[in-house]
DNA sequence: CATACCTATGTTATTATATAACATTTCCAT
DNA sequence: ATGGAAATGTTATATAATAACATAGGTATG
């Protein structure tokens, strides 16, 4: 019995997902209501969770979930996922392996290194979430910042953050930006993650802006840089003419 | 629609768990079938996760998922989860609230920071997993420890995670040893992990080690510790007469 | 302001799935 | 051998999910 219950939660660990049916089809000896126990054993070992007609893989799950943890943060920006998923799309092909690339804290970062599960990269980043999706590239060598953990974003910063950069060698950095405007340029909502993207940004080769459209015109407290300290400003739509202008003269490309 | 949503996944963010029918109970102006809707988008922006007749909070499994996520070690040490819980619940009231204290990382140390949901303490680690544990503490600042990831056991080290601790003061150091033997005192195998450690004791005032029976005589590369390091051991059984010795010799207690 | 159109929602019938309760088998210890 | 516990099977029943179509409400457009 413990066989099968293993087997089972192999497949499950390699599948993610399986349904009863296959269960079935896999186990021709017993019948489906001890394939159903076997799912209960196994849920109540907390290994699996049960789904309608079937089951899933909870490490799969872990994955999916760091991105979505992110508290009232993620709460209000719920609606931009399709968005968020565009726009590290556009975004991960920018990053060339072998290089030391930095990746900013956030939900829209967490999708690029959903992007990024192959290539040997040195990755850093100041968002657990980034480091646990990363480390799930194996030819990937994560450093994690390291600070005061923030509980809403799983964002790390704080003097301890700012004195770890000092010292690393960033080729490309992938920044978030909550907000852009043509007066503020990048800005963000918190004094230390400002320092922290500000010193990122002065260090890096190539700077990289990951925003989704909805947030171009606003503003938020802090600027952390401008048009002319970016590389490539990734965005889910066409930049309007003011925009595409100012980024013009500022030498900054828009995909 | 989307303020109902929203309501929705709050409520299951809340209580981790709800059934259809509680939500029939609770949104009486809209029918089953909007909610089971709902419910879908909801998991299709990984948000939530649908089981028969309800969903579940993904980000409440992420807690049960994340001190499973150990890799092979974990995987191997599983049977010991009971002398784990046992012996953090005899560690847990060594923690004095309003106090700095240092988390080893390790699966005994994430049951150890299970319970220390409320308290108001300084903590800082190099687990990952146990970060992510401590902050569900909504009053204790969590400090995380810079540097490598180890994708196997989610801990942080490294020269960087060095100079992190370099400037933070501890009074409790809770420790996790892999092994432990008259000879070699407390053992570990990974050299970046043995640096840490060593500079972890060095700055704590106090030192409680946690370690399960099992590993009593058996040893590994690296000494971070010797009994008169120790202020306090915590196993999950009654010591033998060799021990006890050598432990009053070095003037560490044994609880 | 009427029209079409899209989105959100509701209704119902149908299908699929889970559960409970009881029956049977297997295996182990005595 | 035999009692009993654990595992598994069977069936009927209850429960939940889905599909397909119907309706309502909002809004952009002529």
């Amino acid at each position: 019995m413990q066989d099968r219950r293993k087997a089972i939660f192999e497949l499950i660990e390699q599948k993610d997902e399986v349904s009863i049916h296959e269960l079935e089809a896999l186990f021709p000896g017993v019948s489906s209501m001890t394939l159903r126990r076997d799912l209960d054993y196994l849920e109540n070992e907390h290994k699996i969770i049960k789904i309608k007609g079937g089951a899933k893989s909870l490490s799969h799950l872990s994955r999916s979930i760091l991105q979505d943890v992110e508290g009232d943060y993620a709460q209000r920006e719920i609606l931009n996922a399709d968005k968020k998923r565009k726009i590290a799309e556009k975004a991960a092909p920018l990053a060339e392996a072998g290089r030391s690339i930095f990746i900013d804290a956030g939900s829209t970062m967490m999708q690029l290194a959903r992007r990024l599960h192959s290539g040997r990269f040195s990755v850093i980043t100041n968002g657990v979430n980034v480091a646990l999706e990363m480390s799930q590239n194996k030819s990937a060598t994560v450093n994690l910042v390291g600070g005061e953990l923030n509980r809403n974003n799983l964002c790390v910063s704080g003097a301890g953050a700012l004195d770890h950069i000092q010292d690393i060698n960033i080729d490309i950095a992938f920044m978030a930006a909550s907000c852009f405007s043509l007066e503020n340029g990048f800005t963000n909502g918190s004094f230390d993650e400002y320092k922290l993207k500000q010193q990122v940004i002065k260090k890096a080769k190539k700077t990289i802006v990951l925003m989704d459209s909805t947030k171009i015109g606003k503003s938020m407290p802090y600027t952390f840089c401008r048009p002319e300290d970016v590389d490539v400003l990734v965005l889910d739509q066409e930049p309007d003419d003011a925009l595409r202008l100012a980024a013009k003269e500022a030498g900054m490309e828009i995909i």
